[in-house]
DNA sequence: ATGTTC
């Protein structure tokens, strides 16, 4: 428990650990009032003021209000470290690497599927692989393939027929981390992963068709395609086996490297190496091969969810409009020039449960987003409801350009399980009008909604905050879960 | 999150 640390409220969502003993800065938590009671029956403002005492790091040590507690540093934690003096760690990252969310949109109303969504949830079971373990038995990829999925990201999933070009516009980073290297990726990893690539997986990851219940601001939704009672569509799922191999092998690398550069690390799973060392270039490749492989599962997983509605739904891709509307990373450092001190700096951002957030006219935003921010996407549990949001100045400001991902857990898997024993999770969805399939044996149970935060308080907060800005609800009609 | 303990 977190129960000894000072936590002073700055105003209605900001929450300051002071700086004291080893922390080199303070910790921000964005939160309300009410969230504080259980944020203290964890680990994580521990690890917020563990990692604050990390070399280099430049700024807070941040949290965002659906933090978590995590390995080494909290889920729902950022932190910026300057490239020369500072360092890269995995466990900052987490061990889904770019696990991440995609919006798709349509032109359809969502009248136009209704009394189809049993069907098209079927249908999409039957055309994703789901669950612990899933593997596409028709995909199997050479090593010099696979290779070149870790290089290239989503543009090998566009160049073999995966979707369009146009798709590679709408994904952050244009779904391609520059600098991946294959070859620091460890044949038990490539093992892994050769036959996951198109793969939904396990635990939260989910397919889900909806529609748009509410819209907050009329211009924005516009700008992104969207409007009341659209069908739409969200894909969250991440790298796989493969990208939590890479996590493994570089965490034992790391552990080593810690003793060699002599860091003293106040927990051993905030191993870590200098940015700009062997160690630190070899995380950060290997890191971003993994993230390329989430970013072409996940535009794999789209192709699939096209040729879904076409087949259920009679339609051609032009009558469907099934297009991305923005896919994000929520699990990733990447090297960004943020503002600070009124001076250009040169960081690597770690973002371990939080999305980045870019406002309008930044010049890492595509094109056509440059009028609106870019688009950030928070899933929320599958009973519940999922957010549209754009990012903001104040985040650029406050956060490295930085947001929450989700709703939080607030029920270990142990709790949900204990919770859901008796009760017919699918049915009591089910009444709700919610058409749920799960592929693992108690995931849907694990999922249950009130094992996680209401979703609508945590963007409460980084909206009021003005860290990013509420566009959109989405309601779920349909979930394929792992 | 994860071939949920190589």
């Amino acid at each position: 428990m977190s129960v000894g640390i000072k936590l002073r409220q700055l105003d209605a969502y900001r929450w300051e650990i002071p700086q004291e003993g080893k922390m080199r800065t303070r910790g921000l938590i964005f939160c309300a009032a009410e969230m504080i009671p259980a944020l203290r029956q964890d680990q994580s403002l521990q690890q917020v003021a563990n990692v604050a005492t990390l070399p280099g790091i430049v700024g807070p040590s941040l949290a965002m209000p659906d933090i978590h507690w995590g390995y080494g540093f909290p889920i729902g934690g950022v932190a910026a470290f300057d490239l020369a003096t500072g360092v890269v760690s995995p466990g900052g990252v987490g061990y889904d690497i770019n696990c991440g969310v995609r919006l798709l949109r349509t032109d359809l109303h969502r009248s136009e599927i209704a009394g189809l969504v049993q069907e098209l949830v079927d249908t999409l079971f039957s055309n994703i692989p789901s669950g612990l373990g899933s593997r596409r038995r028709d995909f199997k990829l050479a090593p010099p393939t696979l290779k070149d999925v870790l290089r290239y990201g989503a543009a090998w999933a566009v160049k073999n027929g995966f979707g369009n070009a146009d798709d590679l516009l709408h994904i952050e980073a244009g779904g391609c981390i520059k600098g991946a290297d294959p070859e620091l990726i460890s044949g038990q990893a490539l093992e892994r992963g050769h036959d996951q690539l198109g793969t939904l997986g396990s635990g939260n990851h989910f397919t889900e068709i909806g529609y748009v219940q509410e819209i907050f601001d009329e211009t924005l939704a516009r700008a992104l395609g969207v409007f009341l009672d659209q069908v739409t569509v969200i894909i969250h799922t991440g790298s796989r086996g493969l990208g939590h191999q890479v996590c493994d092998d570089h965490i034992k690398k790391l552990l080593q490297a810690s003793t060699k550069y002599g860091f003293d690390l106040p927990d051993r799973q905030l191993c870590c190496a200098p940015i700009q060392s062997p160690e630190g270039e070899e995380y950060l490749a290997a890191m971003a091969a993994a993230a390329n492989f989430a970013f072409a599962n996940r535009q794999i997983i789209t192709h699939w969810v096209r040729e879904t509605f076409q087949q259920v739904l009679g339609l051609g891709p032009k009558a469907l409009g099934l297009e991305l509307v923005y896919d994000v990373a929520h699990n990733i450092a990447k090297i960004e020039t943020h503002t600070v001190n009124g001076r250009p700096q040169k960081l690597c951002v770690h973002r371990k449960g939080a999305t980045r957030a870019f406002p309008a006219h930044h010049p890492e935003v595509p094109a056509l987003y440059q009028e609106t921010g870019q688009p950030v996407l928070i899933p929320g549990d599958m009973g519940r409801y999922s957010y549209l949001l754009v990012g903001t100045q104040q985040a650029m400001e406050e956060t490295f350009g930085s947001t929450c991902h989700g709703a939080g857990r607030i029920l270990s898997r142990h709790q949900a399980l204990k919770r859901a024993r008796g009760r017919s999770i699918v049915k009591e969805l089910a009444a709700q009008g919610i058409i749920i399939r799960g592929a693992g044996k108690g995931t849907v149970a694990e999922e249950i909604p009130e094992a996680y935060k209401d979703v609508e308080q945590v963007v409460e907060v980084v909206h009021g905050a003005g860290i990013s800005r509420k566009v959109a609800k989405l309601h779920p009609l349909g979930v394929i879960k792992g």
